[in-house]
DNA sequence: CAGTATCCTACGTGATACTG
DNA sequence: CAGTATCACGTAGGATACTG
């Protein structure tokens, strides 16, 4: 009667769920997209139990999101996103822009994300035609890969009100 | 000694996990984006039991992401996403996306976005600047904005390796 | 500072029986 | 079919003391 685990389903989405969906592993991405880099920073940052974050950040380098090693100038050890990790950014951001917008801080945005070279802020996130147009929801449709043998493919979202 | 809520953390990001950040809850969205409407399609579709189902719909529901409504054609009520819901797409396709990369099924993609109208694939999910660019991971910066008020900004990623 | 090591709580979860 | 209602269980989570 343990709990049901998502690594065995078929589904990306549950594959992505079993390494980042724990409560507290977003929350500590975000600290690491946001710069933070130590244990002690996080752990001031969050507000969180160290047996947990201990947990956690181990977890996030053995799933290869995150790299442990010496900072340079000190002894103490510091977390980096790899690539793998780095390639959680548009989830991250797609939260943050959902959250933002509905349910908004009275002052407006909490965060921004700009382009580094320009300082101007970017897009929201939507998906984006092959060609670069940005696609509404009920654009799109999600069809049965090659993965996914025998799954009847219902209609996405039509007639949504 | 409850465990921490994440609702009173002046972050987008939380106030996001806040909602969708149970473990649940994001498989039960899938289902709904992929076309499942009714209670008896989730249960088989997910495995869960009632009571979990029946409560994370509830929540659904009552944070506006989802109307339950009578179908048109039977008796039996449904559950359709509003348009906060469907805002909820940018957040799911990146999470597809990042599962299929880095956790591959060797067949190949389990599903894939298409344009409805063209049926052609959607780019992959990836932050894009104002004038259409697409943007990597570290061509961005996180800047604080209005709602945040003296909190330091870290440089994000700053020499990741 | 960066963890380990304990101990404890309660929430998320699961199975199943029951109901309109 | 679409839930409610119980009951039981384990894991995430929390607090704190301790260590190299």
């Amino acid at each position: 009667m343990k709990h049901k685990s998502f690594d065995h389903m078929n589904c990306s989405l549950a594959q992505t769920l079993a390494v980042i969906g724990e409560r507290w592993t977003l929350l500590i991405l975000r600290d690491v997209f946001c710069g933070l880099r130590r244990f002690n920073q996080f752990e001031h940052s969050l507000g969180v139990s160290k047996n947990i974050l201990t947990s956690r950040l181990n977890r996030l380098v053995n799933e290869g999101i995150l790299q442990k090693r010496a900072a340079a100038d000190s002894a103490h050890p510091e977390y980096v996103l790899t690539a793998k990790g780095l390639d959680l950014q548009p989830i991250l951001i797609s939260m943050t822009h959902w959250g933002d917008k509905h349910r908004p801080h009275e002052d407006g945005a909490r965060v921004v994300f700009v382009e580094r070279a320009s300082g101007q802020p970017i897009r929201s996130m939507s998906a984006v035609s092959e060609d670069g147009r940005m696609l509404r929801a009920r654009d799109l449709k999600a069809r049965a890969g090659p993965a996914l043998a025998a799954s009847q493919s219902h209609d996405p979202i039509a007639e949504t009100p």
